[in-house]
DNA sequence: GTGGTCTAGACCACC
DNA sequence: GTGGTCTAGACCACG
């Protein structure tokens, strides 16, 4: 389900946590209701601190993702909470012009990354 | 051709003017030997230190992107140096699962996300 | 372990100290794995500015001879980056015609220029 | 006898047509009293400013290499004015400990690098 | 005028 | 405590 962290990457080790949920939950490998690891045993999968697991855990709860219950553990919101609609648009805009400029620096033409893009939802069990 | 840069961001002001000239350079707004301004001019015109407009160049340098020669300027580079190839498919896949997540967490269909591209796609000069 | 940094020198400071770094992993002073005092720490060793010192060890890590990690700091890499083979041949060859041509320029035979060589590598905790 | 210069390299251009005429006279290519084209018509050759031959042609007899005549050009000095052993050695010894990290870090023994030597020294007419 | 280096200090993010 | 970023200014080297 996880996959090892980097610890020498740019992007800091809490937000790769993150982004791996983010993925688990777009491509229902974790669906609502589903159980996270307590952060201390994630931590210990993943060889990090628990408090890095813990600010993982932390802002995506405040984004709406997961729920901790006391006692309990995290889950995975049955609803997840809508964000403001502006934030998700400038989200996919945000990634969108990043892709279209990898793909023009690259050299890749548009109906290659559309390629790119049906064959990755196709992979993912969506 | 330049926009204004945000402080706060998350994403470091240097990064951000970096990611401005790949932009450019991929839509062909910055075409081969094109000069970019002086850093210190551009430090002027985007209110921000020098050195952290140089900071900028010396990582498009780093890359490949642009040629900088001593008491002449910075431009944009004829033939970009070739990055591993596996760098490239690195960045394309990797920019392509974050389109891919952001579209099925924010629920859009993936025809509407290529749309979007060939509408991000059409719009810029490329 | 570090010498001191001459500050009115031909060679700029923060390459002088990338050079002490780099000499001492090809003498494995500095064996993999080995902990790089902090940029502040050195910068106090050295007497000289702590951005100074972060820059040697950015280029350092550009060279992939080091590894840089958030909140822990820098270590010698256990597996170097190997660097474009096309990139290692031309550094030694640019090294040994220097080195011929000053040996020349001395009127130094290159039998004696070989015992130097030798007499160095062997003097040298290797 | 002049091969081009590389304006975006490290090494400053005027220091380029130095090292090549340094590198001219320790092979011999250069001899004792051969004429070093004007400075401007070395520039045209080159491509650059006459005023960054002149530098090179400056430093070159400040290390009394070359004698410069007035009315008739630039000469290989026929003996060239002996510089402070100190600093030869020097030189020297700066080179062959930079030609044996560029070795180490590469891997590559010492009987291969000193293979490379002799190859280097038979193949240029010294 | 242009880039290259360096300083002294500040504030923030990460672990 | 560690690295990451940024500032405002200085001085030098290069073309």
């Amino acid at each position: 389900m996880f996959t090892p962290v980097q610890p020498g990457d740019e992007v800091p080790i809490y937000r790769q946590i993150v982004n791996q949920v983010r993925e688990g939950v777009a491509a229902s490998s974790f669906p609502p209701g589903h159980k996270l690891p307590s952060h201390r045993d994630l931590a210990a999968l993943l060889a990090v601190a628990p408090l890095t697991v813990k600010k993982a855990y932390d802002e995506l709860e405040a984004q709406g993702l997961i729920e901790t219950r006391r006692g309990l553990g995290s889950f995975i919101r049955e609803t997840p909470a809508a964000p403001a609609p502006d934030e998700v648009r400038e989200r996919l805009a945000r990634a969108a012009r990043r892709l279209l400029t990898e793909a023009r620096l690259a050299g890749v033409p548009l109906d290659r990354v559309e390629q790119l893009l049906r064959e990755l939802d196709a992979s993912d069990p969506s």
